[in-house]
DNA sequence: TATGAGGCACACAAAATTGTAAGTAATGAG
DNA sequence: CTCATTACTTACAATTTTGTGTGCCTCATA
């Protein structure tokens, strides 16, 4: 995640691939397993580390840190520290990442009607 | 991607996740580098295997083979083998698929958008 | 003095994804 | 008979992503 070796074919592909449309570099922005989930549940409300774990079943510290590194890195999210103890820290999504509100939820419908399809299907 | 280990933790909280919501399944069907390309370049004509393979730069055989594999199996592209040699076989979009051509361009164009701030931001 | 909370960091391990190189089949052209 | 074509398949290797477990800091509370 944080850790390409730059000079890999794999990383080589990749930059080349960024350039050559939105929707590549887009993939490489919000790809992973949980980037668009914490997006989608930081769309309401700022949240903290804490919350975001609990609300997000499955994800493990490192993964969030991650993750939340990474949006943060990338304009996606901000990230506010108060100087409490225990430390307080919550997260917001950036406007840029509020652009990609419709998105999500469109995904999101789909998702549930596509699966609705694939159970009956498959029963 | 076709070999995961189903009893490795990471598999069954991918399960699990994917009952969570209908985001967490759309993102494990459309994950990956190279599907939503795929994708894409099938939205407006149904293309062969080569023509895939030249208009999405840096793919390989195996990729688009494996890519392709998957998402016939998940109900995303429809594969149709004509009974010639050498071989000639093609992909064109499912209804399911087609309902997502609206958030691949929404996606498309918020990439464009997006990387133009990055570039300025970062001169 | 011991404990706990909150948000991480770090080392290590496992698993998933992607890439590379080679080969297959059928057939028509030369 | 040899070669080119097309859509793959297979074995193997590299890279990337994800997970596990431990540890740190700082102060209020028991």
């Amino acid at each position: 995640m944080s850790k390409r070796k730059p000079t890999s074919t794999n990383s080589i592909n990749r930059e080349k691939l960024i350039d050559f449309c939105g929707m590549m570099y887009a993939v490489d922005m919000l790809g992973g397993r949980w980037k668009l989930i914490i997006l989608y549940k930081l769309e309401k409300k700022t949240l903290r580390f804490s919350e975001l774990k609990k609300i997000i079943p499955g994800i493990t510290d490192r993964m969030l840190t991650l993750h939340l590194q990474e949006l943060e890195r990338d304009g996606l999210v901000e990230r506010t520290v108060y100087a409490e103890v225990p430390p307080r820290v919550d997260y917001r999504l950036t406007a840029s990442a509020q652009a990609l509100i419709p998105i999500w939820q469109q995904l999101e419908q789909w998702g549930v009607a596509h699966k609705q399809c694939r159970e009956e299907r498959d029963s």
